[in-house]
DNA sequence: TCCTTCATGGTACACATGTATCATATCAGC
DNA sequence: GCTGATATGATACATGTGTACCATGAAGGA
């Protein structure tokens, strides 16, 4: 076998490239060939590592969650075990809403895609929608242990609780992504909702 | 002048073909064609009665909005005067959730245009941000006044309390366009929300 | 050394889309 | 009844897009 190239690191550039164009122009403004010049290789070369543009699109969005994965992961790590519930609460909003431009585009895309997997059935099936709803599934079961260990108030309803922190993170990241609110007042708005639901 | 044909009847029955459009396959699938063959119009007619696409879009937008703000007041009107806090809140939380199908369409089409609006800085300015950013003024007024009346109780910061009425009604939305979750689970974690607001 | 396979460049093709143009029927007003 | 503006039909055009095809350099194994 000749020439040997990594695959993954190229494909991992030509996604990155895709990321910095959605997030700069929309996802309705990513072409391969836009890509391709983004990311400085021919259009042959998106072709040649994604045979077609759903799997260009559906790899990027493979790699975006895996990597947050692994911030996440990391961010847990960092924790003190046993790891108290506000703490766990705390470090997944933190991770979870569009701060520096990283973020944002990470969220930028993701939002996108699921806006374009409300109407394509092939796609509502994949990770975009089964990420926050195994997210849902932790953050209940970490309440439900909190609530059981007296750290939660016994009349708070895990699973709703979990919604709730999923939906208030989700909204108040659309609200900072279209530009109403800053993160810092995003912010904010989180650190009074984890206030109530702990301390009351 | 001969003819004479309802200009804002024929415009809105091509912005209710544009829903149907977007409400079913996206709104990147809605093409001057699309909307033309769903209305039962020839494509010349839509470029008749919106110049260009992008005024297609944008005076669809408009003709949602007014019919939202319409519904909304209505709402309104069915109230008891003086209108209790609760009342209002639940009022809002009813109407700004994807419940039916007309529903359903409507706040599509709204989010798809928020992404659009994300990276587009031509369409950030309109009533797209505008619209929330006004409801959450007034909400932020009807619970300020709530606090003093006593309805709501005084620990409660009515802006961030309505910030997060509007995150979290937004966040739920999404999760129900997506499918994720039902419209009924939806509102309950709507109900319990409202519950802890009012009652603690 | 040669040859097979990998990596890459260049380009053509079919198709959809927004917009512009030409044509025509219909009817109000003089 | 003539006329001119209105409403609508049909179609052409330039452009961008995804995909396919052909060619060629590069390098490791026989």
């Amino acid at each position: 076998m000749p020439k040997t190239v990594d695959h993954t690191e190229r494909r991992a550039g030509i996604a990155d490239a895709l990321v910095r164009v959605a997030a700069r122009d929309g996802l309705h403004a990513v072409t391969l060939r836009a890509v391709a010049a983004e990311a400085g290789v021919s259009l042959r070369l998106v072709q040649y590592y994604f045979e077609t543009k759903a799997q260009l699109l559906h790899g990027t969005l493979l790699l975006l969650e895996e990597r947050s994965r692994t911030r996440w992961a990391a961010r847990l790590a960092a924790l003190p075990r046993p790891v108290p519930a506000r703490a766990y609460v705390e470090a997944f909003l933190a991770e979870a809403l569009p701060t520096d431009e990283r973020s944002r585009a990470f969220h930028l895309v993701w939002t996108s895609y699921a806006v374009l997997a409300m109407t394509d059935p092939e796609l509502a099936g994949q990770p975009f929608v089964a990420g926050p709803a195994r997210l849902e599934r932790e953050l209940t079961g970490v309440l439900r242990h909190a609530r059981a260990s007296g750290e939660l108030a016994a009349d708070r309803d895990p699973a709703t609780e979990a919604a709730r922190l999923l939906a208030v993170n989700h909204g108040l990241g659309t609200s900072v992504l279209v530009g109403q609110r800053g993160p810092d007042d995003a912010m904010e708005v989180l650190r009074y909702h984890v206030g109530r639901l702990f301390d009351g």
